[in-house]
DNA sequence: GCTGCATGTGCGAATTACGCAACACGAGGG
DNA sequence: CCCTCGTGTTGCGTAATTCGCACATGCAGC
């Protein structure tokens, strides 16, 4: 009925793609991606069996629930991985930065509204800041992720903060758009972005963007660890630490040398 | 024209899918994917356009070229990671077998015609196999996809090699169908697999099936190294240790201990 | 500036995918 | 034991979606 929308997405790949993210996130089955979806069963059943024809998922024999393919899904990311290894590049510099600081050394790069970590090196204190690589955390209240979208140039900056969702996570996390608008421009500013405990209560993480050799900003170095040893009177001190290292990481990358 | 077969397949899904491999082996234009998949420039474009849409790929504002987005699929391992994550189990027993070798030991699972590893230790002599974690090798040349083919019913085994492209890699590689077959009976009794410098000259590989809690084979276990050190003669010294450490890893994975 | 080649975009035709309905099957419950 | 409910799976007709054609646009190189 409705005329035709003046776009170019191919609509059941678009929904074979939101089914798999579905399965990603926990066995499905297909009534669970059809109302989901707000599509019959048969039509989540067909896209369900594609994908597993094609090796992305799986179905327990017995339950008949589908799983995502774990080795499916190792075999892609092999063959990116070689792209995205930050970990020869800037293994040292968060071994410094690690060594530095005394906290969890990590890096991270945007994809959509997350920052994903690529690289880390865990803390070695008995109480360390400790997560798996490939997770994802939002932009809003993680320091990767404000560093990130503070080096934006302001227009975009203001769209994305307009119209995201803002979800909070601890009393601490920054939920209206005006005062993180505010915020980011102080972190551009400063240079370096905070979490004060807006992800996790006793967390706190400090990070500052990296740069490429177009003084283009494409990913983000950073620290987290616990409150009681990041605490607000060593702050700037290990806002330094990060900025330097990640002033060299960026040089290492080829960035031209422009600190004002 | 074709009536319909009757599939339960999405056409378009399926065509997406392809596409999306496609620009993983390295960047795509619409015009490649198109003669590719034998479809009009516009269709592989709109297929492109919505992978791009959701993420998966990216484009150069420049060339036009389309890339695989190195971010999205780290993010998508990052959430079956944990599935797959024998490094924890088998760290151990893999370095157990690194150790009594002094050769790369390897963990792999299979993904339709191809072994992925999972998890390895690389060998510390100067002069060692070492690749990269999610890398994949075909089944029928590599020491633990002939561990894993062997362990499947004889049916199941003679449809496959009748079927598969047994492509050569080096002139050792075993492209008969019937040598094949008899080779794969072989390696069922003897317990483990030889790639005698099948797949790359130089390598000899040896490797061991590991079984789950339903005595079910679910990933193979082996080492790899240069033929100057995997000699003929002591290729059952070697042999011996795959298996007694494979048995070792299929116990702690609750496997039935029977061992003939 | 003209030619060749590729990306990106309306638009109509019809193939394809969708939803409906029905079947098979298993789990509970009366 | 049968009856019902819910879900996976398949056949089929319809029409919405996708596809391919044709064209506009842009870029590179004789």
């Amino acid at each position: 009925m409705p005329p035709r929308r003046g776009q170019q997405l191919v609509q059941s790949l678009e929904r074979g793609l939101a089914a798999l993210e579905m399965a990603l996130d926990g066995n499905v089955r297909p009534s669970h991606v059809a109302e989901a979806l707000g599509i019959d069963r048969s039509t989540a059943y067909r896209l369900l069996y594609t994908l597993m024809a094609k090796g992305y998922l799986l179905q327990d024999e017995r339950t008949r629930e589908f799983t995502s393919n774990p080795a499916k899904f190792f075999q892609l990311y092999g063959k990116v991985a070689t792209l995205l290894d930050w970990s020869d590049v800037a293994g040292d510099f968060l071994t410094r930065l690690r060594d530095q600081s005394g906290e969890t050394a990590n890096l991270g790069v945007r994809q959509a509204n997350n920052v994903i970590y690529i690289a880390h090196k865990p803390g070695q204190a008995a109480l360390s800041v400790n997560f798996a690589l490939g997770t994802s955390r939002p932009l809003h209240c993680s320091a990767l992720g404000k560093a990130l979208l503070a080096a934006q140039p302001d227009a975009v900056t203001a769209e994305w903060v307009a119209s995201a969702a803002l979800t909070s996570y601890t009393a601490k996390t920054i939920t209206e758009p005006s005062r993180l608008k505010r915020h980011l421009e102080r972190v551009r500013v400063e240079g370096y972005a905070v979490d004060d405990e807006e992800t996790f209560a006793g967390v706190r993480c400090i990070a500052a963007p990296l740069h490429d050799h177009r003084a283009q900003v494409i990913a983000a170095l950073g620290i987290s660890g616990p409150t009681t040893r990041i605490t607000h009177e060593r702050l700037p001190h290990f806002a330094q630490s990060v900025m330097q290292v990640a002033a060299q990481l960026s040089a290492e990358l080829g960035a031209p040398v422009a600190e004002p």
